[in-house]
DNA sequence: AGTGAAACCAGAAGCCC
DNA sequence: GGGCTTCTGGTTTCACT
């Protein structure tokens, strides 16, 4: 997974600025906004994504409003000799868990769960210690949340 | 922030899904997988949005191929009269923060760290303890790293 | 690589069921 | 609430610089 880095100017920079506060600009827009025109911009975000630096487009879900309300991280500790990757596949397979992390010290991973209450939460944690090789799980619920990747501006505009 | 739930039925459901996966399949698409006309999608997701249960739409981006190779969380801990919200708006002032959770329990806080390598992380750290009443902190590397999120179909049609 | 004009096609709106 | 048709306008391609 060794990929070397592509050549972006600023121009890039700022284009992948944008969308990632939305995707759904209008080219013309950015295009404004970078000083080039729609089919100049179109084409910087084809190699882009050519380039591998734009992996997809999602849309933000405001979980709480589906009654998923409640979150927490799990520090996960294994058996010696569990394999990283493992420990990720085992973990994404259940829909409670956002992402999972491993990591090089005291906890193996940390899975951050999205649930709908604690009798709900209590399961999912049940689930990640039968799956796998767990040796070890501690929780800590979260109280809130920020993500960058989340201060998106509002779905106002809606051209796709 | 008692936002009571919108009535979601299973086709809600499904154009959620499959807006996370892609949010620039064209609705005619969208429609063919669910079973809908084009302008009915559309009125889903125009309701979806007013709702506020999609908050936006976004570009998931591989930092790593913009040399930001190194992820890290680290615990914070704050002096007893610290407001969430103030360890909160603290973090994400800094670029290198992505994720900021505040926590029930003994770290008070989780901030997830993007880096370009060891001596920006220890800046970032730095910077981090500065702001605001930070009594301590604890760092851990991130040796992989799976969200729901960025599960995203590479791409390929790009409409908007 | 970028611009500008033209063609194409997806999205938005209106109307009827 | 959904489908169909029309029309608007953004995206895309092409020729040129």
């Amino acid at each position: 997974m060794m990929s070397d880095l592509p050549q972006l100017d600023d121009v890039d920079r700022e284009l992948l600025a944008a969308l990632e506060r939305n995707s759904r600009r209008r080219l013309a827009d950015l295009g404004e906004q970078v000083g080039l025109s729609a089919p100049a911009v179109k084409r910087r975000i084809d190699r882009l994504e050519r380039l591998g630096v734009i992996t997809g487009y999602t849309a933000v879900i405001d979980h709480e409003k589906l009654g998923w309300a409640l979150e927490a991280f799990t520090e996960l500790r294994m058996i010696g000799n569990t394999r990283l990757e493992d420990i990720e596949a085992a973990a994404r397979d259940l829909p409670e868990v956002q992402q999972v992390f491993t990591t090089a010290g005291d906890p193996d991973a940390l899975v951050r769960l999205r649930v709908q209450d604690m009798a709900h939460l209590r399961r999912a944690i049940d689930q990640l210690r039968r799956s796998g090789q767990v040796t070890g799980t501690k929780t800590l619920m979260v109280l809130s949340t920020w993500s960058r990747a989340d201060r998106t501006t509002g779905p106002r505009p809606r051209p796709e």
